[in-house]
DNA sequence: CGGGTTCATAAGATAACCTCATGAATTGAT
DNA sequence: ATCAATTCATGAGGTTATCTTATGAACCCG
């Protein structure tokens, strides 16, 4: 029969101390709780492991052989208790986390870098996928959770959390009047070049069907795959980009600036997604909650 | 707060068998007590191990980081275990045994030779001593138990068993009339050369002492110092060596035969000699027994 | 949709464990 | 030498842990 943790900590303890009161009163326990598992383990093992008169107690061949291998289950005990308490709070772990192209480059620097500040010792794999490629890559297991626009299909594997939603918006250069306006209307985007998402990407599907729906059709100037290229032709004068506005990196453009469209308003989500049967590690559960922080109070 | 042992075993074997319902018919519980052990240890340890649905069971990321530490822990236990019964079982273990040179030479040869025969694996330190020393080499706890002739002391640390019982005896060379002999007598010996152990030795001592009692005295021709020396001696022709008969190691010495002295018998005590306060190892106490058997019997 | 499977949970039984009370042996101080 | 103090052992009794039984809920498969 194997010994039990206790048995194992009275048994060292005894050792060291020399005493089953002493050993008694670190465990904060009777002396004849002690006493009985000394004897208990003895039976275990079939084997006297201290001679112990009335008075004194010493620790035979069998106990000294004992003692190395019961210290080190004791230690190895604890340090898994420790490295558990160590991932409940976020003190060492890994997460894998897949954010959409997007998002990797305007959203996630910042919640990366609030993240790290707080839990310094948890490292991050960060794949940066395509936006279609989130849903079956956090299905898959491949990462704790994603974080992008896409659509929800229904499939009940995945767990949705709409952390924000923001307007497709014109982004152009700022020149002093372009940023003062607080909304434009796609019909004062006829005049322009616009500049806009390849066709068949998400972005770019979505816009189309809500103009459908009002009778009106973009017609861009440009098309483009990489919001990031779209985003320096802007810069460059080419024309007015047309993306949601959080995905504006304000601090990579300085010169741009974002006006929300309206008639129709066209909302983007940013969400948040997760196998709807896996529970979040701790950490991966603080990044989340960081992510939903920095981008609600936006 | 530690996990117990049978918290580690439930969790690691729930995870390698990817389900609770198998690793309860393998500890021969109920499924309730292992679903119960799981959410113990989830508790312990406030952290998800197994994201259960009703039907399928997947581990979390800690719970794969927990896996490599519990079995470890779980491994060493039955180790320790497996250890402990090779000691009981005398499969393996280390013995110190002190010897007075007389029987190092003449007694212990058979018995090492029986008890090696039997528990190969166990490992013996032997320290051929003088026999003065035995008794304070053994309280001091140099040796686990000692064999050879000393004075009982009375002194209660040791505990002392009389393994045989020998005349002292005439040693001499077979000539075809000596060995045929039952019993000689001191007095028939005053024609012949004498060989004897120094004084002071215990065996003189004793010698003296007792022929004192009865009026007699030892004239040695020779006096020596070991006990293989007067051996030789009288196989040389040199007289009569006068020796307890055990002491005669009769493969080493194949022309000499040894006949008992009586008027008056003078007898010699072979004692297994150790701490009384300590308790034999498994291995120690299965020599021990060789040990009785082998000298009892002769 | 119903039988079969798997896990969760509540209640009760059993076993493990601890405390309390007491005794025996030994030490050390008076 | 005697007596108080210390230390370990042990038996009785209570508390806590642990297991079983019984049942329910969720899911899969035909």
């Amino acid at each position: 029969m194997n010994p039990t943790m206790r048995q194992l900590e009275a048994l060292v303890l005894v050792y060291r101390l020399g005493s089953i009161t002493k050993a008694a009163a670190e465990l904060r326990v009777t002396q004849s709780a002690i006493s009985l598992l000394i004897r208990q383990i003895e039976e275990n093992f079939q084997l006297k492991l201290f001679d112990r008169t009335t008075r004194a107690l010493h620790p035979t061949a069998a106990c000294r052989e004992a003692i190395p291998a019961a210290e080190r289950i004791l230690s190895s005990a604890r340090g898994l208790s420790q490295h558990m308490r160590d991932l409940v709070e976020v003190r060492t772990g890994r997460i894998a986390v897949a954010v959409s192209a997007g998002v990797a480059s305007a959203l996630l620097p910042r919640i990366l870098a609030r993240f790290r500040s707080r839990y310094p010792e948890v490292k991050i794999d960060l794949f940066d996928i395509a936006p279609d490629e989130l849903l079956p890559f956090v299905t898959a297991g491949h990462a704790e959770f994603g974080i992008g626009s896409f659509e929800d299909d229904g499939t009940s594997e995945a767990r949705i959390e709409t952390l924000m939603q923001t307007p497709l918006s014109a982004i152009g250069v700022k020149d002093g009047r372009f940023e003062k306006r607080r909304r434009l209307t796609w019909a004062d985007l006829t005049a322009s070049d616009l500049i806009a998402m390849r066709r068949g990407t998400r972005i770019r599907t979505q816009i189309d069907e809500a103009l459908a729906q009002t009778g009106q059709e973009l017609k861009p100037a440009l098309e483009v795959s990489l919001i990031t290229t779209a985003l320096a032709l802007t810069a460059e004068g080419a024309g007015i980009s047309i993306l949601p506005a959080h995905m504006l990196p304000k601090a990579q453009f300085p010169t741009l600036a974002a006006v929300p469209l309206s008639q129709p308003i066209v909302n983007r989500h940013v969400s948040l997604l997760s196998r709807a049967d896996f529970t979040l590690s701790p950490a991966a559960e603080q990044f989340a909650e960081i992510a939903r922080r920095a981008l609600s109070t936006k």
